[in-house]
DNA sequence: TCGCTAAAGCAAGGGCGTTTGCTTTAGGGT
DNA sequence: ACCCTAAAGCAAACGCCCTTGCTTTAGCGA
């Protein structure tokens, strides 16, 4: 039997917040002593709630990814795309959406259970896609977005290019010119 | 005055080559001491040479993938492209390629001084881009390669996707279309 | 060939992350 | 309101990474 409410749910939150800020800080090397003074709690509780610190980071990469950049619904694919692509490319000029992201690279190790991460992402736009097609516009397959959109956007940030103000929305100009 | 030549040089490999072995092995905590033992060589040389893990991890991995995927001369902005990008996606494939792009995106951290891999890597791109406009071909811009080549290859190893065969050629063909 | 010295080897010590058994707190069902 | 127990706190001990002063080896020039 679990026990999602109160007091662990406010540690969950405190150690998630203590671990962006204190990449955020600019300290290279976290550990789950200093995550765990910041976060006002006992470095024990993370190591059994976690056990090692590459799984909170990864699970606080996703938790908090997962919180930002939604799909919304504006009537066309062109409108749904663009407005997402610029969610993304404002998180990705965002310190904190930088550091997330390159955590939750460097923690999806190959020798990991599999982090559905961009899958999820992928079902998402999956939904945007289908209703754009039943709506009779021709439509990307998701792969060809990640290609065309995410990748340019996520090898900015991962090797430390610039991201160009307005790139979000040119890479869907020239997916959908692709089509 | 340094001295490049002989043990200097055989411990920079044999340590470079335990890197590599050592993260293909399945190790994900890969720390200074298991390197050494396994270069057959003392901790205490790669502490005194490389300063810090990150350091050296990142040095082996742009050591190792600047020797992969040369960009060849065929005669032809397609050929050459579709060359080099065919050595990027066999690269990508092998589980050593994938290691050594892990390694290098995991240690290019935000706050380090800049380590311009990917510099190099568009400095060769210019001039076979260049080399092809000389010729009268219409050509690309280098950021457009990196964007509609490079970076879907990327992510599909960062996150985990199969790397399609022949997805390399496919890329580049949706490059030059889009000219 | 001989010496110089850069670089590798060696050993000991400190420091910190991690584990573990136990105690204390507080959420949730009865 | 009371009890039960999941989860957090506490403290001590272990282990190993990393540093440091010194010694030894072996390139490279004279």
């Amino acid at each position: 039997m679990t026990r999602p409410g109160g007091r662990s749910a406010r540690v969950r939150d405190a150690v998630h917040d203590a671990v962006v800020e204190l990449l955020a800080a600019g300290e290279t090397d976290a550990t789950v002593p200093k995550i765990a003074e910041r976060a006002g709690v006992n470095p024990t509780s993370i190591y059994r709630r976690w056990g090692t610190l590459d799984n909170l980071l990864l699970d606080a990469a996703v938790t908090r990814l997962r919180e930002t950049s939604p799909i919304p619904d504006t009537g066309s694919l062109r409108g749904d795309l663009t407005a997402w692509a610029n969610g993304v490319e404002h998180a990705m000029r965002d310190r904190h959406g930088q550091i997330l992201l390159r955590a939750l690279v460097a923690t999806m190790a190959p020798e990991r259970e599999p982090v559905e991460y961009l899958r999820a992402r992928g079902d998402d736009l999956q939904q945007t896609i289908d209703a754009a097609a039943a709506r009779g516009e021709a439509v990307p397959a998701v792969q060809d977005v990640l290609d065309f959109v995410l990748a340019p956007l996520y090898l900015r940030v991962l090797f430390r290019l610039p991201v160009e103000p307005g790139v979000g929305g040119e890479l869907v100009e020239r997916l959908l010119r692709a089509l």
